[in-house]
DNA sequence: ACTTGACCTGTGTCTTACACATAGGTGTAA
DNA sequence: TTACACCTATGTGTAAGACACAGGTCAAGT
């Protein structure tokens, strides 16, 4: 099948298809009579493996790795058990990062509440984000 | 001061003071005699604005703006307050995402502690992501 | 004076996973 | 023929710096 026709069967997008063929992930086999892509079963077998890595969040180096090892014959397990352990750490963090930067956020808004709109001056550009500024005058610029 | 004292003092890099000067967001005074960049007391005051806010969470573009708005001498409060309005949101998604991705990453990782590593065939590249495969044979490649 | 190390400069590239853009070609139905 | 949908290869943009390169300046030590 074509690369739209496989990208609809697989719920992604073209350029999601043509994207990991340029990068030599999957492989087409090429129309000699129009030059057109053509994907067979086996293809997309593997672009439905690609697809659920990234639903994984692993990276496409990643997969590219896993890719390799089993293309070789080799199991990849092993690896694929090591990434998803990597992936589930940096997720921790960046769930630890979110949760904190949200508090920020609704502390700030909580705090702005009351707080008036100002106009610039030369030592403040926002006073929400900038909160208590102590004016002290200029030194050297 | 010089980019690595003011760097130093903001408790930020080299890197994105040159950065952020590179960009127009801050700029320095040219010594005339040696091409160095000097950064005044204005100037601190005003990266000390990016930094903050940069740590909600605030986009470099969503921060020029704000500058933008202040150096005309209006004020930027309405601005900042729809601006971190807005970051709120894409916070809460990504701590969404992220805490989806978690919950899969645990099950994955929970469900393939009974599996064993299997070697690769024509039909499955890794069992573990595969989940269940039904080899049905190739159609057409 | 020379050397060394720390800092400086302007400019360009890299990172990630696509989405988008360009300039054309192919197929098919009206 | 036209119009539309799809195709191609190739290049660029996205975001916020970090890094790289090729050189210049400064100051202390030898």
């Amino acid at each position: 099948m074509r690369v739209t026709e496989l990208a609809n069967t697989m719920n992604t997008t073209a350029d999601t298809v043509r994207y990991y063929t340029r990068i030599g992930l999957i492989s087409p086999v090429k129309n000699p009579e129009n030059g057109y892509k053509t994907y067979g079963q086996a293809v997309q077998q593997r672009l439905k493996f690609i697809l659920s890595a990234r639903q994984l969040g692993f990276s496409v180096d990643e997969i590219k790795d896993i890719l390799v090892e089993a293309d070789k014959g080799h199991t990849a397990c092993p690896l694929v058990r090591e990434i998803v352990q990597h992936r589930l750490e940096e997720t921790e963090k960046q769930f630890q990062a979110a949760l904190l930067l949200r508090e920020k956020l609704r502390n700030a808004i909580s705090e702005w509440q009351s707080k008036p709109d100002k106009v610039p001056t030369g030592h403040m550009i926002c006073h929400l984000i900038e909160g208590n500024v102590h004016h002290k005058g200029d030194n050297n610029e």
